[in-house]
DNA sequence: TCGCACACGTTATAGCATTACACAATGTAA
DNA sequence: TTACATTGTGTAATGCTATAACGTGTGCGA
């Protein structure tokens, strides 16, 4: 997997970023809309369009059992292939890590099945350690 | 993991698991409810409510990345705790397989980091082999 | 100067999911 | 039998997520 170009980012793609990155945990695109109206956001295609970027140079992923987006939390080294999630129910906490073995498994079922991957999704929903103990 | 209660289904949920059965693929919420108007489907929630038992016994399965839904594969052994699927973006087939190895570590990580599993995605999207035959 | 690529702004619309209220059928404990 | 809880159902309204289809402006290489 290659890295994308980090290209020079835009004010738009700048402040959707920023949202992200100050937010402790995933926000929706109509959330950060609305944080940003201070700066002049009044469409959620300007959130959109900002994502895209941003998503397409791994500096934003993007939470798909959640709809939601947050910033990569190992923001030197994005472009990896494959990213885990895992996804506390309660508090919305997102933990981001890594698997080898599971990235070479998920390889093997791609070769074997004549299957060319272009995005791999891994997320698991549950409860984290702080939120179980009440 | 266990199988939920293999309960008898409902009118309503038999003719929304026989839709996703006769489908080729995946279909959304409201796809169903079109391909049930004949039968008296009139609104979603009487989709989204079968889909909810369905999902629940593990007869059928939510794609997250797509938000759409499909029977499952196996339909005699539901129950296993991971479940991935490869989706084709070219001809939306599904293609839908168990890894132990991958599952194993997936509860490796869980348990070294008091992780509590609810539920656990895997989902690549690319191209199945006969779309990139062109 | 022309044409192109890209980012941006705005309005409208499409697609996915839930809330809220009302009613009927069933099972069960008092 | 009465009272209550549970479960499934029907309908309308609403909210959340994402994209289509316009048009504008700017920078840059041919």
């Amino acid at each position: 997997m290659t890295t994308a170009a980090p290209r020079e980012l835009t004010r738009n793609q700048s402040l959707v970023l920023g949202a992200l990155t100050q937010a402790e945990g995933p926000l929706s695109a109509y959330t950060i809309l609305d944080r940003l109206r201070d700066e002049g956001f009044r469409a959620p295609l300007q959130v959109y369009r900002a994502l895209d970027k941003l998503l397409a140079s791994g500096l934003v992923h993007r939470l798909e059992s959640l709809n939601a987006f947050i910033a990569c939390a190992h923001p030197d080294c994005h472009g990896h292939g494959m990213i885990a999630f895992a996804i506390c129910g309660d508090c919305g906490q997102v933990n981001e890590f890594t698997d080898d073995a599971i990235r070479e498994r998920l390889g093997a079922w791609s070769a074997a099945n004549d299957f060319q991957t272009e995005k791999t999704i891994v997320e698991i929903r549950g409860h984290c350690a702080a939120c179980r103990a009440h």
